[in-house]
DNA sequence: CGCATGTACGTTATAACATAACAACGCGGC
DNA sequence: GCCGCGTTGTTATGTTATAACGTACATGCG
């Protein structure tokens, strides 16, 4: 069971429970230094670089923080599949659908930098079909539309 | 009119009239700087970094090359639509379907590093929809299959 | 308990990717 | 010719990501 870093940003029971979900599923730990790099992502409205989560991190922990340490955090977020990485932007965001594993797609505001995970099965239907009239064997897909979000637009 | 630089590896006429079709279109100016660039991806025929692009070029024309000079080249090229750029590898190739500008889909195979460009109309026309849904106004969609290609599944 | 094993974590260094700021060159129009 | 602007070169720097190596810590087992 983690305990929590000193000076921890809040971490919702919700999201608690479904990193210690997904870990058992996985055979996963979940250490303190993981939990606070997730709490950190959830605590921020945005994708984040990883050199803005070390800034963050550094921040709240008053301590210096390796580049590596944070990657192999997001490495073991993302595998247990509790965030997700933007291609297009270099950058990482908490999943917004707690409760399943899937693939996703995202709509990136160029405008105010907020991201949307939205999951359409007709997409995944058709991008398979596609894959598979070229004799290909899908193992991943890429989706990521940039615009500008409805907020922005009515601003 | 762009000359060629010396020790430039051979460009089909094919796509040097390309080249210069589009730059007339959009108003730019084809040099032969550029049209090396353009050149050494269309002699590769997987897609390159920016740095394997300089590593590359530097060989041809046993000179230093400034990434920077390459980053601009390779604007110039994405600009006109000569070339695309991959997220997910942060590499970029030559657009294969000259005939007409368009938005492109990929397929990235994992275990030859080949990449098939396509286009797929209703893989577009459900990308809009799906923005539509959610208020948003699309200005590019990235979408980049991984998987494996055809030849290396039956190998 | 004592030890072996595997995973996580820390540290230092470096590789790979991308852009900033400014000077100089060169083509094209007047 | 000369001016103006886009292209190119040069140096420096910022940002993103990984390598190599050692240490700490939890877990399982004799």
């Amino acid at each position: 069971m983690a305990t929590t870093l000193a000076n921890a940003p809040p971490l919702a029971a919700k999201w608690r429970k479904l990193a210690e979900a997904r870990c058992a599923e996985k055979g996963e730990r979940l250490t303190p230094a993981r939990l606070a790099v997730y709490a950190e992502m959830l605590a921020t409205d945005r994708p984040l670089s990883a050199y803005e989560l070390i800034a963050l991190l550094e921040q709240r922990q008053e301590r210096k923080i390796a580049p590596l340490t944070v990657y192999r955090h997001l490495d073991f977020l993302m595998r247990v599949g509790l965030v997700h990485r933007l291609q297009s932007t270099q950058s990482h965001l908490p999943c917004d659908h707690p409760d399943h594993p899937h693939e996703s797609q995202f709509l990136l505001c160029s405008s105010c930098g907020h991201v949307d995970e939205v999951e359409s099965t007709r997409l995944e239907t058709l991008l398979s079909k596609i894959a598979d009239q070229h004799g290909f064997r899908p193992d991943n897909a890429v989706v990521e539309i940039e615009g500008v979000c409805n907020n922005c637009r009515q601003a």
